[in-house]
DNA sequence: AATGAATGAGGATTCATTCAT
DNA sequence: TATGAATGAATCCTCATTCAT
């Protein structure tokens, strides 16, 4: 039989990359980063452990990749590099699309408020993150000195923090928050 | 000299278990429970891990404890046990009362964070943390709906997220965190 | 184009064969042989692990193949079988023959060196070696007795040493090791 | 029962310590330091694994420190800290302890001769050794430049070479190796 | 009350070897 | 012939917990 082409190996080995950073990132968030070995990654992920190592460096190297995808899926969304000035639509637009994310990607956002509060781990992911968020905030600023807002610069943050704050809580216990509520309320009241 | 009396030695004890706490509680959050070691625990408390077992039974007992302490301190604030009615002094005074713990309690803080999120460990302190609470959000939603609000449970579940929102962002860095800004925009949206 | 013959199949293993055995006996001398990963080695030598266990049984076959090509080159300049006496200019020859060896086979003389202290290892090529070393041995006790030496077995033995040592520090470190000068010395003390 | 003072805690460390080191020694230099794993040290010094790492924090630091230990014998012999000038006499004392350091030693020579080989390990020790060696170099060239040789420093490397084999050859079979004919040898012939 | 030596289960990681294609 | 995905045993190391003193 002749041997696999190189295509054929990197289909394999895409699948299998997949796969196990489907399950590491569930495991991840249901158990916490620490409290998951690599030993039950590779169970649940029906792999043996050696072929894990075959993947990925090491579980830190796992976990980068896991959250490097998840922040990629987050930059297509917010990405502000068109004329960096929000109006009132995409304002709206762009809550919707956090909200879906949300609870589309529950276990990254798990993952993401469980990391965060670990420096050994978070400063890993540090300057990343910055890149995304920094712009952010300033778009927001710049929305409400537009609205005529007095302290402009707070009610940024205000606003991320409230987000951040309901994004804990709906993940915490997706079924019992009244998410659609919550985001009519955000959207009356904030933009 | 006299030998102690045994209440001399519940002082000692009391003493130097809240010492204990006091350093895992800033390591836990710090580094986290799980990259937290009892050895060092027991090295920075200048004490041997044989003694620290004669305090606590087990890692996992010391982290109840530290929680319980926290938590007992937030009651001792939040406790609504009086009328169970919320006026807007009454409002503003627990917000001022709930900014002040969390830049005193940043620890403790840190560290609430980083275990919500855990279930295996935080099944431990749900119930506990349930009867906060609950009574928290119906006063809540008791004095938005006195306001005459048209949807007052959503305001608030709202009011609620955005308080761990804030806690969440500040005590990531607290340094940075515009506090008393977003506090007074807090009670001017609010209350 | 005609189908290879079977002999040109056999040429290109032996080629293949012959570039396998140099890459590991490089990385064996110096990595040593327990670290020095067959991974390493096939890479090095541009061919998947898979080809290489088509050459070689195992690892341990590998360094029994490049061991015994070593004893083979070693053999086909030490061979006494003529006539079992070493004249002055034989011996002359010879110290140079042995000289020129350990510069063009510095890692073949290293790994000889970090084998033979192993007797796991060892053990496999004992007996091999004591084919060469025994009647050597015996021709330079043979030489030394007939130039009236009172002790000739110990100055056999000696030399074998002196050689030894000599190696031992050449291959250690080729550049700083004044060779040439020793070489003089140990032919004018010992011929 | 009064708990153990420091100096009782101290003496039971120096005992395990010499234990381990005895029994890893032993091993190292009969396996190898790749092939022994901390398992089996721990197992023939009846000890629990996690013991030995309460003593030496790495299989490396465990290497380290029987080396060092080696080293220090070797100089409390070699130690050349006086005037620096050697004695016809001198010489031949040092001579002597040398081998009878080599046949009290074997274990240690035997490691000694397999780590040097080994660029990753043996440059931890590289420094370290030379700080021994070439001092004495320096003795022996003077030594022989006195004498009136008129290639002192090649004559001393030879001299450092020749008592490199003698031991290489000796560790490795000392029942057979003549080794009390040989030091005549040595002394009749380089002294 | 107090110490830290001692244990052993469990975790991350490596690697020789096999095998489907 | 040739590839590299896949396996699993073995390895180093950590750490909560126990216990003799």
């Amino acid at each position: 039989m002749s041997p696999r082409t190189s295509k054929q190996f990197e289909e394999i080995r895409e699948i299998r990359k997949k796969q196990i950073m489907d399950v590491a990132m569930y495991l991840f968030a249901e158990k916490g980063y620490s409290n998951t070995s690599i030993s039950l990654i590779a169970t649940k992920a029906k792999i043996s452990k050696g072929l894990l190592y075959n993947y990925f460096t090491s579980k830190e190297d796992l976990l980068i990749h896991i959250f490097e995808e998840g922040i990629q899926e987050m930059l297509s969304f917010f990405d502000p590099n068109k004329d960096g000035v929000l109006t009132r639509d995409e304002f709206i637009f762009f809550i919707h699309e956090t909200f879906n994310l949300m609870s589309r990607k529950i276990s990254f956002y798990k993952l993401y408020f469980s990391l965060v509060m670990q420096p050994s781990v978070w400063s890993v992911f540090e300057k990343k993150f910055a890149e995304i968020i920094t712009p952010l905030i300033k778009m927001l600023t710049a929305y409400y000195k537009n609205k005529g807002s007095k302290n402009p610069e707070a009610e940024a943050v205000l606003m991320g923090s409230l987000l951040d704050g309901i994004g804990f809580n709906y993940v915490f216990n997706p079924s019992l928050y009244p998410i659609e509520q919550v985001k009519e309320m955000v959207i009356k009241r904030f933009v």
